[in-house]
DNA sequence: AAGCAGTTGTTAATATATTAACTATAATGT
DNA sequence: ACATTATAGTTAATATATTAACAACTGCTT
């Protein structure tokens, strides 16, 4: 029988960090591992290990372990790196830059076709011969181009319409880097960094003794 | 009686997106809010918006509800934000310049003080008004600076190496964008901003419906 | 001034996530 | 071949997080 139950997003965000643990243990010629060896390496339990590995298959074997290259390559099929992913980055200031520049990411399979911008200053340079678009043109792009995934660092104010034109023009998946919420039908998915928020949580943790200490009930 | 419990993670993560929308109700002129208003607008149950907040303190009124400019500056004194901050970048490269160049972290309190690199093509150079120094020099740096933050934007390679100098001379907080986990006493906090992870959780999420489905039991 | 509607703080219930325990099985050594 | 050991898969127990319920209180209306 299939089994569609839904995997939730606490074993989702840990599967990449398996990913990158085994492509060390990869380069580091080990061949094989047990969820207890793992687990002192990664820091997540044996048992959270066999639990979450357990959702998508048995890769395992009872008194041997994984194999590490195929719980690798098992790993990256369930993250979808099986398939390749055309990319475009909307916004070719610092972060839409340094994203473009960051060579490590074709590695995975992910190709970006193209950089939008609003700029004339901008439009016609090229970031590893990826030459800046005008913004204008986006959505005739769209329709020509098959894109998987808009890479969305405009600022704040842009990044809905943006996201409008995206997704009407048949993107379902979006990273997004502005410090908005977007709004999206139900089928685009959307992955946000943003940047700011994680880094109040270092000051929040920063500040955090003091302020438990002061509180009083 | 003070109550030390410590605020899990998952409530703290939410805080800045309080923050963020209660600077945009302040924007609009909103005076006063409901955890149900408040609930629409942010998509948190307002049952989890009171829990929330009332973990640091009784900021609402019955009847009333929560006083938004003084909920917001709440939330920033919560945040660490009544406070500011120095901070330092290590690698100048893509993300490093990206992080230099925005311009908003100051607005918040963070200052950055220096940045540094290895590379001598970039050692001199300046962003917005800050030299790019000589890693070599970082130690002494650190001896003669007060820095609260560190801003690790190495390759992985370098990373764990200079978060041991910042660790040694007395930086207890490190943003870091290094696809690695970094080994620190318990008394530093670290906050990771995996790229590379980040993206691999939307192509999983691409694919997840044709995934569950040939997943058999 | 009294009563009603609205809303919090808080406690209780439920749901989710993590960890531990157990069972079945494979690998290894004698 | 058999016993022993290791270890995954799975089920059960526990812990955590979220949501719901409700009593206490406030502000507003009449
Ligand atoms: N750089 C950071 O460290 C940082 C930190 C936190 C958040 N962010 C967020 O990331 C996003 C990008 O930040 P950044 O520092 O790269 O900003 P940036 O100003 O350097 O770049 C934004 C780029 O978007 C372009 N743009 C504006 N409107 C556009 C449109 N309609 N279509 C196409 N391009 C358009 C601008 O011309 C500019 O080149 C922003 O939303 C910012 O708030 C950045
Ligand atoms: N740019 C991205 O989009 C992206 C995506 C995912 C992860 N990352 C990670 O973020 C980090 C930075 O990425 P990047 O694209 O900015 O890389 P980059 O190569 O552009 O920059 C790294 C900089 O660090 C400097 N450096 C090297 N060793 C150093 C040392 N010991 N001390 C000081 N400086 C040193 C280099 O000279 C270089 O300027 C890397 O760990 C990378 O894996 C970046």
């Amino acid at each position: 029988m299939s089994d569609r139950r839904q995997i939730s997003m606490a074993v989702v965000r840990r599967l990449p960090k398996y990913h990158r643990y085994l492509l060390e243990l990869i380069s580091n010629d080990v061949d094989r591992i047990s969820s207890k060896e793992l687990s002192e390496k990664i820091g997540f339990t044996a048992s959270q290990i066999r639990q979450d590995l357990n959702n998508f298959g048995d890769f395992g074997q009872q008194g041997y372990g994984y194999n590490v290259k195929e719980l690798y390559n098992q790993i990256g099929n369930i993250l979808g790196l099986n398939e390749t992913y055309n990319t475009i980055i909307i916004g070719a200031g610092n972060i839409g830059q340094a994203i473009a520049n960051y060579s490590n990411f074709s590695k995975l399979g992910f190709t970006n076709q193209a950089i939008f911008d609003k700029n004339p200053k901008l439009i016609g340079l090229k970031i590893r011969d990826i030459a800046i678009l005008d913004v204008e043109f986006l959505e005739d792009y769209l329709k020509k181009n098959n894109i998987d995934i808009g890479i969305l660092c405009t600022p704040r104010e842009q990044a809905q319409e943006i996201t409008d034109t995206l997704v009407k023009n048949g993107v379902t998946a979006i990273w997004n880097f502005a410090p908005i919420d977007l709004q999206v039908p139900d089928n685009v998915v959307i992955e946000n960094v943003h940047l700011s928020e994680s880094l109040l949580t270092l000051t929040y943790r920063l500040n955090e003794p003091k302020l438990l200490h002061d509180i009083k009930k």
